[in-house]
DNA sequence: CGGAAATCAACATTGTTTTATAGGAATTAT
DNA sequence: ATAATTCCTATAAAACAATGTTGATTTCCG
């Protein structure tokens, strides 16, 4: 029902591992390693980035030696954007945005529902950084450890 | 990217509209009539319908002057249980509840974001009743006849 | 310098799921 | 019997997900 589309998940980790990478002296990464690192086939990778440099959050190098990085620190890029980056809205329904894509968007009873879990999940993610998550996941994962080494 | 299934949508409005005729004599609605006041196709409606039935939140009377109808009141159904019901089931991604989809779930650093977002919304749609839509809906049309009034 | 390798870029193709339509069989009231 | 209705199965069309092929640009190295 509610899904988010690959290209959203997909998106958002790429984005993650270029920040993970962010600023420590070697200057791009390439496709190829992401796509390892991150089991996703590189050829879907590709067209994945597009958007997301049209849209100025990521950076690219061309050939040998080349490769991606991010367009601003981990701290000032918000999830939100990414997803709106990947998918060309972030409403949950169409006519959040559209106002023609329904018949009667001023007397739908459900139009106001769809609204609100849509402010729910902007907020959501608009109040998400990179940095953000790589904090979570940095203790998440020292807790995961800590289990493995009990 | 976080698309409302027009499953979910139709199927929302298929039972909003069950509520609205509930218990006011006529004893069930036919399908036909739902598909034309909704607009939407009556074929479609009538795979949407299935797993509502399934799930017992309709009942059906087969043959003329059959219908379908609420199987229990406007208050006592949650838009959570339509949208579980008309798809298989009600998670942002479908590693939060099946954990061999994705790869690494324990280490991965988007889960608890996703797992934050989806539950965000479950507690929305479970905090939302038909009736309570149905109430929302009704100060909405008599906002909309008083500004349509002057 | 000049070719080979590495890398991004662009376009085409295939496969899968979702959305929607179609036809008719089974059931029931009149 | 007939008409109205749900129920079941199949298929067509569109969107989404993934893979394949080729081309353009840059670095590296002999
Ligand atoms: S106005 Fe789009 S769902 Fe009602
Ligand atoms: S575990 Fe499923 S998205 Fe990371």
């Amino acid at each position: 029902m509610i899904k988010l589309s690959t290209k959203g998940r997909y998106g958002t980790r790429l984005m993650l591992n270029l920040a993970r990478h962010y600023g420590n002296g070697a200057d791009a990464v390439i496709l190829k390693r992401i796509a390892e690192e991150e089991r996703i086939s590189i050829r879907y990778l590709e067209q994945i980035i597009i958007p997301l440099k049209i849209n100025r959050l990521v950076k690219s190098v061309r050939g040998a030696g080349g490769g991606y990085s991010l367009a601003r620190g981990p701290e000032d890029i918000r999830l939100s954007e990414i997803l709106r980056a990947v998918e060309g809205n972030c409403c949950l329904v169409e006519c959040l945005e559209d106002g023609s894509y329904c018949e009667f968007v001023g007397t739908c009873p459900t139009f106001d529902i769809w609204k609100g879990a849509s402010d729910l999940l902007r907020d959501y993610f608009e109040s998400l950084t990179l940095r953000d998550v790589m904090a979570r996941a940095g203790k998440k994962g020292r807790k995961a450890q800590a289990r493995a080494g009990r």
